[in-house]
DNA sequence: CAGTGGTCTAGACCACTAC
DNA sequence: TAGTGGTCTAGACCACTGC
C-alpha cells in the first residue's frame, strides 16, 4: 500500500486543489513552508509531495522563485516542418522566440561526425529559446554546415528557421531523420529556462539529409511537462 | 556555481566510477549508507545525487532492492512494425516478453472513445511486460475491438501482436498514428516493472486505423533510461 | 534476522529573488 | 531586507528483501 504515507497525502490534496480548479493553470502555488504549515508536515514531506506532482508533469518549478501549475501541454507534430507558431495559431497559444546566440564555432565532435565535417571544422550555431503562453519551454540548439549555409549569421534568425533553409538556400527536396529521448538539462540549457539543473526534457534531434548528406542538425529540447509528440502515419499495406 | 555542493560532489564520484568502468553496465552500486560512510556525507546528500544520477539515465532502482548501473538504451523506431524480437536481435541483445493478463473487459473512457464504442461497451485487453537483457523496461497494453478480433483471447499472445493483427485477421492496409510524452508509471504499473511508483517513463501511444477506424489502441510504457526512439523520415519536396 | 531502501522529524544555513 | 527555494545535518522508524 502507498496513499497511507505523509507525502502521498500532501500530494492528493495539492491535486485535488489543482483539479478542483483552486490552484488555477499557471498559478503559484503555497510557499514550501506555508505548505508545512497549513498541512502540519515537514518540509521534507512538502517537498517530496511537490517532486512527486513534479514527475507526473501537473505542477513546475522556476529556478528559487516558486511552483506552479502546469499548463496543458502544447502538442506537435516533430516529422512536420511547418512553422511552430502556425501549430500555436492552431492551438492557440501564444508563441515566442529569443535568440540567444548566432555563432561560427568548433564544431563538436558528434556535430561534426554527423555533418561529415573534421574534427576541426568550423561550423555555424544558432541557440534560440521559445515560450509559450509566457513560460520559456524550449531550447533549440541548430548547427549548419558553413558551406552550405553561406551568409546564415547576417539573416533575421527569429522567425521559421526550416522557412530559411527550404526558401531562402533552396533545400526543398530532402529527409528528416528524428531521434527522441528523455535527458535532463545541463546547467547551461537549465538557466537558459530560467529552470534547475536536472529538470526533466524530453531532446528531440532532427537530422535534415539532402542528397544522402546531413547539412543541418538539431536539439530540442522540451520541458517534459509542456509537450505532447502527435504522429500521423501514413496508410501502408505491410 | 553549483559543482561546490556535496550532493553535485557525490554524483560525479559516482559518475566517474562508472564512466571509468569500475562500476560495470548492469552492476549494483554501493548502498545509501555504504556511499555516507565511504564519502563521510549524510544520507540526504547519498540519495540527492542518486536521483540526480537517476534523472540523467545513468542509474536505476530496483524498488527497495537497490541501485544499478544503466545498461546502453535499446534504439527503437515506433513508426516500424517490425517485431521487437527482430530489432533486439539486430542489437543483439535479449528480449523477453511475459503475459500479464488478457480478459474481456469494460472499455475505460479514453478507450471507449478512441475505438468508437458507446461507454459500456466491452474490449479485449492484454497487457504484457517485456524485458531486456534482463530488465524489465517495458509494459505493454493493448485493448482490441471485439466484434473485429474474434477468438483473440485463446490465441498465442506471447509472440509479435502486430503479426497476428497482419496474418491472422488480415489487416494489412492500414494507418498508425502514434503519441510520445513523458509520464511517470503510476502504482500498478510501477509494480508490474518492479519499480518505483512515480518511475519517469516514456509513454508511446498506437492507434491501428483501418478503413478510417481505429481498431486497435495501444500504450507502452517505456522506463526512461532504457530506450531511444528513432524515426527515419521519407524524402519529400516540401 | 540483518540489511536495504522508503519515509520522516526538527531543526539549520546559504544563495537568490522580489520588494 | 524579508522571504523563498536549495542544501544539509544527525538522527529515527518502517516495510520489505534476501539469506
Amino acid at each position: 500500500m502507498n496513499s497511507l504515507t505523509t507525502y502521498h497525502s500532501v500530494a492528493a490534496r495539492l491535486q485535488s486543489s489543482i483539479h478542483s480548479g483552486e490552484l488555477a493553470s499557471g498559478s503559484k502555488l503555497p510557499s514550501e513552508r506555508g505548505i508545512c504549515e497549513q498541512l502540519g508536515v515537514s518540509r521534507v514531506n512538502a517537498r517530496d509531495a511537490l517532486h512527486f506532482l513534479e514527475a507526473q508533469g501537473l505542477i513546475y518549478r522556476l529556478n528559487r522563485i516558486g511552483w506552479f501549475v502546469s499548463p496543458a501541454p502544447f502538442i506537435y507534430d516533430p516529422t512536420q516542418t511547418h512553422s511552430l507558431r502556425d501549430e500555436a495559431r492552431a492551438q492557440n497559444r501564444q508563441l515566442e522566440t529569443e535568440l540567444i546566440s548566432a555563432n561560427r564555432t568548433a564544431a563538436p565532435a558528434v556535430i561534426a561526425r554527423k555533418l561529415e565535417l573534421s574534427a576541426t571544422a568550423a561550423v555555424l550555431n544558432v541557440v534560440r529559446r521559445r515560450s509559450v503562453d509566457g513560460r520559456w519551454v524550449l531550447l533549440e540548439s541548430c548547427y549548419y554546415r558553413e558551406e552550405d549555409f553561406p551568409d546564415l549569421l547576417s539573416k533575421d534568425l527569429t522567425g521559421s528557421l526550416n522557412a530559411l533553409v527550404r526558401d531562402a538556400y533552396g533545400f526543398k527536396k530532402r529527409r528528416q531523420d528524428i531521434g527522441i529521448s528523455s535527458k535532463p538539462l545541463n546547467q547551461t540549457q537549465a538557466q537558459q529556462l530560467q529552470v534547475r539543473e536536472g529538470s526533466p526534457a524530453l531532446k528531440l534531434s532532427r537530422d535534415l539529409i539532402v542528397d544522402g548528406r546531413c547539412i543541418v542538425a538539431e536539439t530540442e529540447h522540451w520541458l517534459h511537462d509542456a509537450i505532447e509528440m502527435s504522429i500521423r502515419g501514413r496508410t501502408t499495406a505491410g
